[in-house]
Formats: structure tokens, sequence, C-alpha cells
RNA sequence: GCUCUUGUAGUUCAAUGGAUAGGACAUCUCCCUCCGAAGGAGAAGAUGCAGGUUCGAUUCCUGCCAAGAGCACCA
């Protein structure tokens, strides 16, 4: 809708300008507003206010007939718009009948990989990639619905010297047994364990790099540990992503980009680019006003860094992407600033490259997380007690579902709770873990959303009527509280671009919260089924209809499940 | 020490450089003979400090204070 108007201002008043149209938050300075003549009042040499009225007078004259009820200039130097009922009716008419209302094609024949979740094989996944994970997926619904072409790629901690470690606790202490039963588990107690035998043991760690360095230099048996490890590992990671509803494209984790290590060294030294420099391979950023960036290690192992090049100069040949997002926390800032750079200097710079960041999760004392055992706390973990907590709700609030709905609800609200948490916010500083703020399900969550659209269907079930949409009369839809939801109906599509281009999900998820108080007030206020005008009565089951579809659609592109009962 | 991120009510988050700084939680009042009270109506409460740029600054710049992260062989 915003598009739209821009655009009927733009013809209105001629010229290049550029109008900014946005949603003023007080109703009183109309249903959209632009500050275009707050902009060009000194290059036209004119006072805001005055270049306001004369702009908002040719904007009366020049829009189409019935679309705008009032256009007025205010103080200093605002155009403010309010829309004529018939334009607002006219526009929900419309869009009841779309099928997937908000999608565009902006991104249309262009590519975009977004890399996120990245776990460690070998290690359970922890509270601290609960944000990569779930911010990664709404961002590739987000550009999916934009018309993007989307590579979901989970990049795989599956290389490495915790690999060595992993390697050389197993051979010291391992049981093959007790790995097999619960792999996971047994893996990460061999590693903490060797973490912990590391400090009354010096030569461990050097032991561990031995390992990797065979690993990495092709031994049978530590190629065969590996391969089994990752194995195992996978399968437990699988489990949480399908309670999350997460999915990937690739698996491609840092051991597949293993074979590119030596010739990708090699030609960064025949090209001058890395020198040695205190034993160790480095590219010089002293241009940049970077720390150098370390390429390879004095023994001649492989980094991360390394790897995330090869990486990028495999996905610029093989997908041609347009961007390429890294959702990964706050704390690799400078390890992305370094691969950029170095991007540059060797031309990978095809595609728009960008740090999607976040802040860390940090412990109460606003420390490392770490649980009184000194663990961190494990996604696992998250998920359950969220589940049974949102069980519990569900037995108060809904007894009369079956066991079946119940266990199905209270994972839909659990998994919704957590999401949506992490998706409103756009924090870039580090965040406190709190239990009770994450798994909470009143007021501003994703269960007030799914609430509001049960409440919805459950008009829609008991209406009896279906989807004659096309045939109602949007004419009877005339109070406040109707038009104000349609209102921020046709504002959907705008949020999602919004979405989009600032690559945060928390415009989109305050958006639908927004809609579902609009969509609230009309259910306290306005009697649907007892409503005896048959035209008024079908419009407002459409007006909820096409509300309930709204809320459903937004919420699936945060990756929020919506259920008819909750 | 250097670099980056962040300072908004008791708490936790919003605010493409705009108008009277907006929610939620907690607190205090009200509302179930009415389509689901996981709801609705209302009250009270905030921009770390000091400058600067601008018609206009929570937003941009500088300094200070505070918190966190990163800074050579981890990822």
């Amino acid at each position: 809708m915003k598009l739209r108007i821009e655009e009927i201002l733009k013809k209105a008043v001629g010229g290049t300008a550029e109008f900014g149209v946005s949603v003023p938050e007080q109703e009183n300075f109309g249903h959209y507003s632009t500050n275009v003549a707050l902009r060009l009042a000194k290059s036209a040499g004119k006072s805001p206010l005055k270049l306001a009225h004369e702009l908002a007078e040719k904007i009366r004259v020049g829009a189409p007939s019935g679309f705008f009820e009032k256009v007025e200039a205010a103080p200093p130097g605002f155009i403010n718009f309010w829309l004529t009922n018939e334009a607002i009716q006219r526009e929900f008419l419309e869009i009841s009948k779309e099928k997937e209302f908000g999608k565009s094609s902006a991104g249309k024949g262009k590519t975009v990989i977004i890399e996120y979740s990245q776990p460690n094989i070998g290690k359970m996944m922890h509270v601290g990639h609960l944000r990569t994970t779930i911010v990664g997926d709404a961002l590739a619904n987000v550009f999916e619905y934009s018309g993007y072409k989307v590579i979901r790629w989970n990049y795989l901690g599956d290389w490495g010297t915790q690999f060595g470690k992993l390697i050389a606790a197993y051979k010291l202490w391992g049981d093959k047994k007790a790995i097999k039963a619960n792999p996971l588990d047994e893996l990460q107690k061999l590693y903490v364990r060797f973490h912990d035998e590391i400090k009354k043991d010096e030569s461990l760690e050097k032991r561990g790099q031995e390992e990797f360095r065979k690993l990495e230099g092709g031994d049978k048996e530590n190629r065969k540990l590996w391969e089994w490890f990752k194995k195992e590992s996978l399968k437990e990671l699988e489990k949480i992503y399908v309670a999350l509803g997460v999915r990937f494209d690739t698996y491609i984790g840092e051991s597949f980009f293993e074979k590119d290590m030596k010739p990708l060294v090699a030609e960064l030294v025949e090209k001058g680019i890395a020198k040695r420099s205190e034993g160790a391979l480095v590219v010089n950023l002293d241009a940049l006003k970077l720390p150098p960036a370390l390429i390879e290690k004095g023994d001649g192992a492989s980094l991360y860094l390394t790897r995330d090049i090869a990486n990028l100069r495999y996905r610029l040949l093989k997908y041609k992407p347009a961007k390429i997002f890294y959702v990964v926390g706050n704390e690799q800032s400078l390890h992305f600033e370094q691969l950029f750079a170095v991007a540059k200097i060797l031309r990978l710079d095809s595609a728009e490259l960008m740090h999607v960041k976040y802040g860390l999760v940090l412990g109460e004392a606003g420390k490392k997380l770490a649980t009184r055992e000194g663990r961190t706390i494990l996604l696992k973990e998250v998920l359950e007690k969220a589940v049974t907590l949102a069980r519990e709700i569900v037995e108060k609030k809904n007894s009369d579902l079956s066991a079946k709905e119940k266990g199905e609800v209270a994972r839909a609200v659990a998994i919704g709770a957590l999401k949506y948490n992490d998706l409103k916010e756009n924090r870039h500083s580090d965040i406190i873990f709190d239990w009770e703020k994450m798994l909470d399900t009143s007021g501003d969550s994703a269960p007030y959303l799914q609430y509001t659209y049960a409440r919805l269907k459950s008009i829609l079930r008991k209406s009896r009527v279906g989807g004659q949409m096309s045939k109602v009369d949007p004419g009877t839809l005339g109070a406040e509280v109707e038009l104000a939801l349609i209102r921020k109906i046709i504002e959907f599509p705008d949020e999602v671009v919004r979405s989009a281009e600032n690559l945060a999900t928390s415009n989109l998820a305050v958006y639908l919260f927004k809609l579902a108080v609009a969509a609230n007030k009309l259910y306290e206020t306005t009697p649907v089924l007892k409503e005896e005008n048959v035209e008024r009565r079908n419009a407002l089951l459409a007006l909820i209809g096409t509300t309930a579809e709204v809320l459903k659609k937004g919420m699936g592109l945060l990756g929020i499940k919506t259920l008819e009962k909750i």
C-alpha cells in the first residue's frame, strides 16, 4: 500500500522527488504521512510549512478521485493523508481474494545464501545456537517470500583441532559401547574430560594437535573415527531441527574444504598476499586497520578463516549468489571483517557479503553462560522445559482438548514462544539468559498471536459459511475498528519488504502483534455471529478470515505455527 | 592498551533524522447472562553525562562514564 501511495504522490506532484511514506504512530497525524516537504524546503528556498501546503494542494488535485479523504499540511511541514472509507474497503476486497498476499518478486532471478545454525559435530547444541538457527530460518523465509532463490546452508563445524582433541580423548579413555548407546553424551563427556586433564597435563594439548594433523594428513584410523563421530552426531542434531521446524538445503561443513587448503595457501603465498610471520602464515591487513589474518598455523594445519575463504570461492562459483548472509554472533565480528577484507583482495566480490550479527547469550552475572554445575545450558533442555511448561498451561486453560491435541498445542506454543522472543528483538547487545523471559507466554508473545488466530478461526467454524469472500460487500464495514483493522492488514506487504531490507525480523514481529491487537479489538467490540444484517455479517466474516490468513502467513514467515485450537 | 557492540520507566524491548518517545512484564482500577478472559478498557512511570552538526537528535559526530565481546596459531 505504501508503494502505491508513493506512486500516486509522485504522479500528482511530478518531478523526481522521493516520497518517503510512513505510518504515523499518532492517529491524528493521518493514515499515512510524508516528510518530503521538510526535506526539500531548503533546496526549494521555501519554508517547510509553505511548501507542504503547496504540495498538499497539488496532491489533492492530482490524486485519483475518491482515494484521499483528506490531505493536510501540518507544522513543521508534514503532509498527512487520510484514505476514504471506499479506498480502504476496495483495497480490502482485492486482497481478500489474493492467495499469497504480500508475496513479491523483488528478488526474482537472484540467489541469496544464508548460513546459519553452524553446530559443532561431536557436541550438543546449546542455547547459543538458538538465535542463529531461528533468525537464519526466518530470514530465509522472508527472502523466499520476496522472490529470491534461497540456499539454506548449515555450515557444520566438522573440522579443526577440536577433532584432534576428541580423537586423542577417545584413544585414551573411549568406550565404544557407551558411545554407540549414547553418542553425543559420551563424546561430549570425552571432550570435557580432555579439557579438564589438559590443566594437569599440558602435553595433551600437543597430542590433540598432533591427532588433528594426522587426520588432516589422511590417517586411516583417525579418518574412520571422525566419520563415525560425525554420523552419530548428525542423527542427534536432526532431532532438534525437527523439533524446531527448521530445515536446510545443504549441510556442507568445514571438512568439505579440506582438500582446497593446500592449493589455496600456496596461491596466497605465490600472489604475495600471505607472508610468514612468527612461524605462521598471515595476511597483513594494516591498510584496513585490521589485525593480521591467520591463514596457516605454524605446524601447517589450516584454520577457520582459510576454510571460510575456500567456502566463499566455492559458493560464488557454484551458485552465483547476489548476497551471502552469515548469521553468526557478535563475538565473531573481527573474523568476518577479516574474511571480507581478504575476499576483497582476492576479488571474491561478486556477491554482497553481510555478517548478520546479534548479541551473545550470557549468564546471570553477565558472564559466560553456565549452569550451577558448570555446564552450558543445552538447547535440548530448553526445548524440553519449554514444552513441559506449555503443557501445564494447556492443561489449565483448555482441558477439553484430547491428549494428542494437548501435546501438539504444547509443542507449538513452546517453540513459538522461544522463537518469537528472539525474533521480536533486534539486539546487538548481549542478552542475559533468563528462563522466565524465554518461556514467557503472556503479553507480546507468540501464544498471544496463536490465541488470536484460534479465536478468529473459532468464529469461522461456527459461522458455517465457506470462503465466499468475493461476494461480500465491503461497504458495510464502516466502523472505525473495522477500518483500522483493514488498514493494518494492507500494511503487511510493506512490513515483509522492510524485514528483508533491514535484515531484521523484529519489524514483522511487531507488526503481527499490532495486527493481533487490532483483531482483538474488533473481537471485543463487534459481535459477528449475532449480526442480523446478512450482508454485513458476511463482510465481517470475510474480514475475520482475511485477518486470520495474514496472521498465519506472517507467523509462518517467522517459523511459528498456527493452530485451529490452542 | 587498541577495536567493535550496547546504555531508553522497577524489569525487558520499540522508535527509515521528525510531530505528544511506543509496547510487554510487574504494580494499581475496572470488564465473563455476549462468537474462546492465553482476552479487553483505564492509571502511573524512561532517552547515562557534556558538547557539536541540523529547521528538527533516542538516532549522526566528538569527549567522558558504565557494561559486554574481540584482539596470532580455537571456531
